[in-house]
Order: C-alpha cells, then sequence, then structure tokens
DNA sequence: TATATTTGCAACCGAAAGGTTTCATAAATT
DNA sequence: AATTTATGAAACCTTTCGGTTGCAAATATA
C-alpha cells in the first residue's frame, strides 16, 4: 500500500487535517472533536498522513502527538515550481519566445 | 459530479498529462501515445482535468487540442501559501515566536 | 487491583475510481 | 457517396476509498 503526498491530500477531510495541525501539534481525539465522523475515521486519515510522511507522530504516555511534516508539503510544492512560470504572465510561455526572439534581432 | 483540483492531481497519469500539455498544447491522440493505457481511458482523464477546469479545449477540424489553464494550477499554489512559512526554516514558528520576544524585550 | 481513557486495527459495506471494450458521431479523405 | 480518422460516451468490471462498528492493547486513574 504504497501513499503518496498527492492521494493523501486528494481528500478535503485530510486537507483539514493538515491545516489543524500545522502550527500546533494535537491527539487523535482532539482532532476527531473538529469533523463530523468518527474518531476511527479520522485515525485512519491520519495513518494515511502517516505513511506518506507529511505527518509524524510524537508519542506522550498514553497520548500521541501528531505533527505537520512541513519538509514533505515542499515536495508539492516542487511539482508545481515547473508550472509557476505560466501563471505569472509576466513571463508565460509567449513571451519568452517573443524575448528570445526580440533578443536574437538585436 | 462535482470535480475537484487536488482530487484531480491525485492521479500520477494525469499529472503526467498536466506536464504534456504544459507548453504545448496536444490532442487526445497524441497525449495517449505516451501512455500504456488506452485512448479511452486518456479520454477519461482529460474528462475528468476539463470538468475542474485545469485544462481547457480548443477544437480544429475534427481534432480538440488540449492545453493547461495555468490560472487554475495557481488554486493548488494558494492553499500551500499557508504552509510555506513553516518548511522556510527561515521563518519557521518557533523562529517567528523567538523573534517576537527577543524584539519586545528590546 | 479494578476501571476508565486513548488509541490502533480488523472486518464489513456502499460508492467511486480507473481501466477495458463496444458503439455513435462528426469531420476529413478517397 | 463510401471510407477512414478523431473523438466522446456508455456499459461493464475489479480495485480502492472512506465510512462504520466492534475489539484489543496500553497507559492513567480510582
Amino acid at each position: 500500500m504504497r501513499r503518496d503526498v498527492f492521494q493523501a491530500i486528494a481528500d478535503p477531510t485530510r486537507r483539514a487535517i493538515i491545516a489543524l495541525i500545522a502550527f500546533q501539534a494535537m491527539t487523535p481525539n482532539a482532532i476527531a472533536e473538529h469533523f463530523d465522523s468518527s474518531r476511527q475515521a479520522v485515525s485512519k486519515h491520519l495513518r494515511i498522513l502517516t505513511e506518506c510522511q507529511l505527518v509524524e507522530q510524537e508519542q506522550s504516555g498514553r497520548e500521541i502527538y501528531y505533527t505537520l511534516n512541513a519538509k514533505k508539503m515542499k515536495e508539492i510544492d516542487k511539482w508545481l515550481e515547473q508550472f509557476r512560470l505560466l501563471w505569472e504572465n509576466r513571463f508565460s510561455q509567449l513571451d519568452k519566445v517573443l524575448h528570445t526572439l526580440k533578443t536574437q534581432k538585436k
């Protein structure tokens, strides 16, 4: 069951969990309180997030604190990187081509 | 069947399609040549990408050219924005807190 | 020690995903 | 006009997803 970061963030509940624990570690019980579904369902989501290393565990007695692994989030950003020039229209592909043609003429 | 950008990029084939047409519009047939699965399977992926507006169609006779809608890609980037400070360790949450404490002391 | 709390795991279930094959339609070619 | 080409849509199938309920294990508390 190989997990993928992109597959992990596909689910809206999991994205909400990520946002929830981003700035403060939380236990499964505390997280589950923010959602309508059962604690076990949230636990399943946490398992998936853990498997792809988006989230890490920190045991404290019988409680487990879940924290976001920001480094892993960077992976998504890295994939997006190749397209960033496209939506920053200042350097759109067309502009680039035109720029190249212009500078070659000189 | 409401489609979501995050769900759309969850599939590796769809991510490959996005990368493929990012800098050059392509027809379904041309796209399908790059994959092992059937043309119809690719067509299904294109449908999903179109439904969430990640991709746009441009008819030319009986051919349809698919282009990436870079603006929509920005949506993913926008969601990522809230976490960017976390992985740019120069401004990690901890650093921010320490900085605040430090400046308050002065 | 007995009980309550926190958590993960397994089994089950309906819905959705992703693939295939078959068919219909429209445009280009002969 | 007949045929080929490009494409999308429908029907079907297997696997995965996301949820549930029930149970077991470990730690904290009475």
